[in-house]
DNA sequence: TCACATACATAGGCAATCTATGTACTTGAG
DNA sequence: CTCAAGTACATAGATTGCCTATGTATGTGA
């Protein structure tokens, strides 16, 4: 029976150092793919094609920002742009079989780094994370 | 009763999605104070004075960012340093007042934005992630 | 006493992101 | 049909935050 309380300046705080320090931890073990790159891939295999635009709105970052990212990863064969038939303005930027194959190979990587940090908590304490990882996502808003 | 499972890859990879991505919205949303600023300060504030080396490690970061961080802070009057008192080569680092009184507005205004955020949460949802913040601050080490 | 280790500071550079602006295309009012 | 205004993306320039490498002062043990 949880009981109903209200969300503090400290729970804020918090969670606000929590997410802080946790991406400086990933950030420094994982240098695989740069976090805004990894981003893109996942909106694009989650939601399929998409344009810079949308891309930014999503990530979120600023339209260049967008820009710079999708010519990175196209120049590393990750994904592809083709025209927007319905707007000549407009490209939609296509995940590739390689890009796929990069998120498998990044989660593969993540999920063991995340195994070996896990194994520290207790399993009724996992449960709690992977629970709280969607509610997380939705925090941060689309 | 919790059913017992793996942390699959797709697990993993949701969990460091959410993180960088909740990191980005934070940063557009709270320009108050860095996050390495913030970090310094909440070590600070828990643990007491500390020497730059430690500091660094904590974060983590390198010991010249630490360096950097703590002259900002300094600067700004919300840290002061004093020699160690043990070892003439260290300092030690001190949380002022003021140093105080800007974590707990920072706290104020993280909790007002959580606060909207959250709302969109069910209340068992929200308990969740409250329950998951000491975690993830686990995850992310020592 | 001196070689080595340690703690912090400084120098230089890199990567990621932003704002401001330019260019190409679309849209809608007249 | 035409052209002014809006939209989508690209480019330019600057800023920020962080790192590695190195320097300087202090401590420590043979």
């Amino acid at each position: 029976m949880p009981v109903e309380r209200q969300v503090t300046e400290d729970d804020a705080l918090q969670l606000v150092l929590a997410v802080h320090r946790l991406n400086r931890t990933l950030r420094l073990s994982t240098t695989d793919l740069p976090p805004t790159q990894l981003i893109v891939l996942s909106l694009l295999a989650e939601h399929g094609p998409m344009r810079i635009g949308e891309l930014a709105a999503r990530v979120p970052c600023s339209q260049p920002t967008a820009t710079t990212v999708v010519a990175v990863l196209e120049a590393a064969g990750l994904a592809r742009r083709e025209p927007d038939p319905a707007d000549g303005r407009a490209v939609l930027i296509i995940l590739t079989d390689e890009g796929q194959e990069r998120i498998t190979s990044v989660a593969r990587r993540e999920a063991e780094l995340l195994d070996r940090r896990m194994a520290e908590l207790e399993p009724d304490e996992r449960e709690i994370v992977l629970a709280a990882t969607p509610l997380l996502r939705r925090l941060a808003g689309r």
